[in-house]
DNA sequence: TGAGAAACGAAATGTTATAACATTTTTCGG
DNA sequence: CCGAAAAATGTTATAACATTTCGTTTCTCA
């Protein structure tokens, strides 16, 4: 853990939501003030993945922070379209059908994504008022 | 559905693969001999994933064509990292458990993405050997 | 047939991510 | 401590993916 890749952590555990990683190269400009380039961060970002601290949302091309980094994890989101914030949830069962699944295919599943959107209760509640 | 519409869905089929949205601008650019910009093709692939004839892959950007347009449908897909395939799959009990885990959240879902990524059977071999 | 809606063409631009290569920093055996 | 090897970072350029904007065409239907 290096003093860039703490930073580009400590950033997203700032943010309090989905980020996009050319979010962060500005962040990181601006407590630095010298130029970050985008590999900068996004080796950063490649790293804090492997390690298990920072998760990639796919469908919005932005990254999070991990909730439970301790726990080998197997996660799903919920992301709201309405404030664009992200829950994370940890359910085995559903890794438990995922590989049942690929096992039926004869698969050998290495990364899943599981991403939901749609409301979070106080989104929906606004929206219904 | 007009004729740039189901040409985009044709090379879909013809595909035989997931395909990238450039992928089929230089495609229908072939068949025409004028030129198609970026709008046209994202437009019609909008349209076509409206109609539940074409999913978007999140972890590729990249577009298939729906097994079962017919049926309302809530797929996973299986993309192998060594042919670069997918196989799109119906299980209904994964839906049911996060409709369970949304409920649980007050979440309001729209729309799920269920990818698993990994090395199909025939290329789990080939890499074993 | 003519007004409004939907679809399309075209240019520019915005956003996300990586390739390729140079340089700096760290590590560790001698 | 010293220097070679490895790891990390800096820098420039470019690839890959997607949308905005606006003007034109085509379709629909009263």
């Amino acid at each position: 853990m290096t003093q860039l890749r703490r930073r580009v952590l400590e950033l997203l555990w700032a943010s309090g939501g989905p980020t996009s990683a050319y979010q962060l190269i500005e962040a990181v400009k601006g407590k630095e003030s010298r130029p970050v380039g985008p590999p900068t961060v996004y080796r950063a970002l490649h790293f804090l993945m492997e390690q298990g601290l920072v998760s990639r949302i796919e469908s919005l091309n932005a990254y999070v922070p991990c909730v439970h980094p301790e726990r080998d994890h197997d996660c799903l989101f919920f992301i709201c379209s309405g404030c664009r914030s992200s829950v994370e949830l940890e359910d085995s069962r559903i890794g438990g059908l995922l590989a049942e699944d690929a096992a039926a295919l004869g698969f050998v599943a290495s990364r899943r994504t599981v991403e939901v959107e749609g409301m979070c209760a106080r989104c929906a509640e606004a929206d219904a008022t």
